[in-house]
DNA sequence: TGAAATGTTGGGGCG
DNA sequence: ACGCCCCAACATTTC
C-alpha cells in the first residue's frame, strides 16, 4: 500500500488542486499536511491579519477534509524535519506539493525536495498559483519583461483556460499524531478580529462564494465601477487568491464563459498579479531594495514617527487617506483605488521610504501578497520598474471629489465628518469652525507645499544622473 | 492607474 | 458691425 504527504502552503482548497489531485491518481493513501513554519519565509513572516486569515481557512480546509474522511495534519516548526518525520511514520514514499513563488519559500522548497529526495522519498510540485509560470514569459531576447502591457500582451494571447479539475469525492488516509489548529496561536492576542469575522469568509467555500458574487452582481459594470471605494465594483477575492482558496485559472475559466463587459478588464487585473510575480521572481531583491537604483539616493525625510503613526491611525487630517487607513484597519482591506491614494501620500507628500507603507500593508492586510505588496508599492512609489512616474503625485482632494463624489466612502469610515456635505466632504479644512466642531484634525501636511518639496527631491536625483 | 501651469480658442458682453 | 476683453473650456507642456 503506497502512502504520499500532500503539503500544503498557500493552496488550501481541495478543487483545482494539481498536488492533491496528481497525489490521488498515484497513491492508496494519502495525508494532507500544513507546516507552520513563519521564520522560512523570514522577514517577510506572515502579518497579524494574514495569521487571522490563515487560521480561519486552515480550519475551514480541515472541515472540507473532514467531510471527505480525511483530517488536515498540522505541526509547527522546521518544514523539512516534519516533513521527513511524517513521511518515516507513515512510510510515505512521496511527497506532493504546489510551488510558493517567492525568493524563501523557492529556496526552502529546493532543499526539502533535495533532502527528501536523498533519503529515498519522491518529491513533485506544481503550478496552482499562476496562469503561467514566472520563468515562461520572456521578451523575444530572452529576458524578463519590465513593461506591463507586452507582458499582458504575450501572455493573453498565450492562456488558454482550461476547466478546473473536480476536488476528490473521497480522501483515504492514514491517521498520525497531529496538533491542532488553535495551538498555532494564529489569532490575535488582543481580539481586534470581529471587524474582519463580520466582513470575510475564508476558506474555499467563500472564494467561490466570493467569485459567484462578483460573477452576479459586479462584473458587467466592473470597468467604472471599480474605481468607486464607497461600492462593492471589485471581486474582493485577494485574499482567496493569496491563500490558494481558489485558482486564477478557474476564476479565468469561468471568465471567459461569463457574457460581460467588464470581463476582459478584470482579466487584466489578474494579468497584474501574474506580472508582479514575474518581477518577484526575476528581481527577488525587490522585496526590501528600489528595483530602479537612481532611487536610492532619492532624499527621503527624516523618518517621522509621529507622523507615521497617524498615517497608520488614519488621523492625517486628510479625509480620503484616513478613511483609507481606517478601513484597511478595521477590515484588513483597502479598495485599491485608496490603496493609491494613501501610498501616494506617504511616499510624496510625507516623502517616506515606500518600505514603511509596505510593512504597515504587511502586517495589516488579509491580502497581504509579497509580490502583488512589493509592485504596488514600488508602483506608486515610482520607484519599480513601469512604474508610475515618480512627479505623477496624486492629490487627494481631487481624487476624493472625482471617485467619492458624495462623500460616502469618507463618511463611513470617518464619522466625524458625516455632517459635511459633498462639496466639503474632502477638504474640511476650508470651513474651520465646522472642523473644529467635529473634532477632526487639520491636515497632517500642507498638500501644496509637501508636492513641491517631493518634486524637488526628484529634481535632484535627475541632476545627478538622470532618474526617469 | 495625475496635477498644475501655461497656452489656445471661441462665445458673448460691451463700448 | 467691429474690436476688445473676459473667461470658461479645452489642449499642451512640465514636473
Amino acid at each position: 500500500m503506497t502512502v504520499a504527504l500532500v503539503w500544503f502552503r498557500r493552496d488550501l482548497r481541495l478543487a483545482d488542486n494539481p498536488a492533491l489531485s496528481a497525489a490521488l491518481a498515484s497513491h492508496e493513501r494519502v495525508v494532507p499536511v500544513y507546516v507552520h513554519a513563519p521564520r522560512e519565509e523570514a522577514p517577510w513572516s506572515p502579518g497579524a491579519a494574514s495569521r487571522w486569515w490563515l487560521h480561519r481557512s486552515l480550519a475551514a480546509l480541515d472541515r472540507d477534509l473532514r467531510s471527505r474522511g480525511s483530517a488536515l495534519h498540522v505541526h509547527e516548526g522546521d518544514s523539512l524535519a516534519t516533513l521527513r518525520c511524517l513521511a518515516a511514520a507513515t512510510d510515505a514514499r512521496a511527497v506532493y506539493w504546489n510551488r510558493v513563488y517567492e525568493p524563501a519559500p523557492l529556496a526552502r522548497d529546493l532543499r526539502v525536495e533535495q533532502a527528501l529526495r536523498a533519503v529515498g522519498v519522491h518529491t513533485r510540485s506544481f503550478n496552482a498559483a499562476l496562469l503561467c509560470e514566472p520563468w515562461e514569459i520572456t521578451t523575444a531576447s530572452n529576458a524578463p519583461y519590465r513593461v506591463f502591457t507586452p507582458y499582458w500582451r504575450n501572455l493573453r494571447a498565450r492562456l488558454q483556460p482550461r476547466p478546473p479539475l473536480p476536488a476528490p469525492k473521497h480522501l483515504p488516509t492514514s491517521a498520525v499524531a497531529t496538533s491542532t489548529i488553535e495551538a498555532l496561536g494564529l489569532l490575535p492576542r488582543i481580539r481586534w478580529d470581529a471587524g474582519l469575522d463580520a466582513l470575510w469568509r475564508p476558506g474555499e467555500a467563500g472564494a467561490e462564494a466570493a467569485l459567484q458574487r462578483f460573477l452576479d452582481e459586479a462584473i458587467g459594470d466592473y470597468g467604472a465601477a471599480r474605481d468607486l471605494p464607497s461600492i462593492s465594483g471589485t471581486s474582493r477575492l485577494s485574499p482567496h487568491l493569496h491563500f490558494g482558496e481558489i485558482s486564477p485559472m478557474r476564476i479565468a475559466w469561468e471568465l471567459e464563459r461569463a457574457r460581460s463587459d467588464g470581463k476582459e478588464r478584470f482579466l487584466r487585473e489578474l494579468g497584474w498579479r501574474e506580472f508582479s510575480h514575474h518581477l518577484l521572481f526575476h528581481f527577488p531583491d525587490s522585496t526590501d531594495h528600489n528595483l530602479n537604483p537612481a532611487f536610492d539616493r532619492y532624499p527621503w525625510a527624516r523618518i517621522a514617527p509621529r507622523r507615521l503613526r497617524r498615517w497608520q491611525q488614519g488621523r492625517t487630517g486628510i479625509p480620503i487617506v484616513d478613511a483609507g487607513m481606517r478601513e484597511l484597519w478595521a477590515t484588513g482591506w483597502m479598495h485599491n483605488r485608496v490603496r493609491m491614494l494613501v501610498a501616494s501620500f506617504l511616499t510624496k507628500n510625507l516623502r517616506h521610504h515606500w518600505l514603511h507603507g509596505a510593512r504597515w500593508f504587511w502586517d495589516t492586510l488579509v491580502d497581504a501578497d509579497l509580490a502583488n505588496n512589493t509592485q504596488g508599492w514600488q508602483w506608486t512609489a515610482g520607484t519599480g520598474v513601469d512604474a508610475a512616474p515618480y512627479f505623477r503625485i496624486f492629490n487627494p482632494v481631487t481624487q476624493g471629489e472625482r471617485f467619492d463624489a458624495d462623500g460616502n466612502y469618507v463618511r463611513r469610515w470617518v464619522p466625524e465628518l458625516a455632517a459635511f456635505d459633498a462639496r466639503s466632504i474632502h477638504r474640511p479644512w476650508t470651513d474651520p469652525a465646522a472642523l473644529r466642531r467635529s473634532g477632526y484634525p487639520t491636515p497632517l501636511i500642507d498638500l501644496a507645499a509637501s508636492r513641491t518639496a517631493a518634486l524637488e527631491g526628484y529634481q535632484s536625483l535627475r541632476h545627478a544622473n538622470g532618474a526617469s
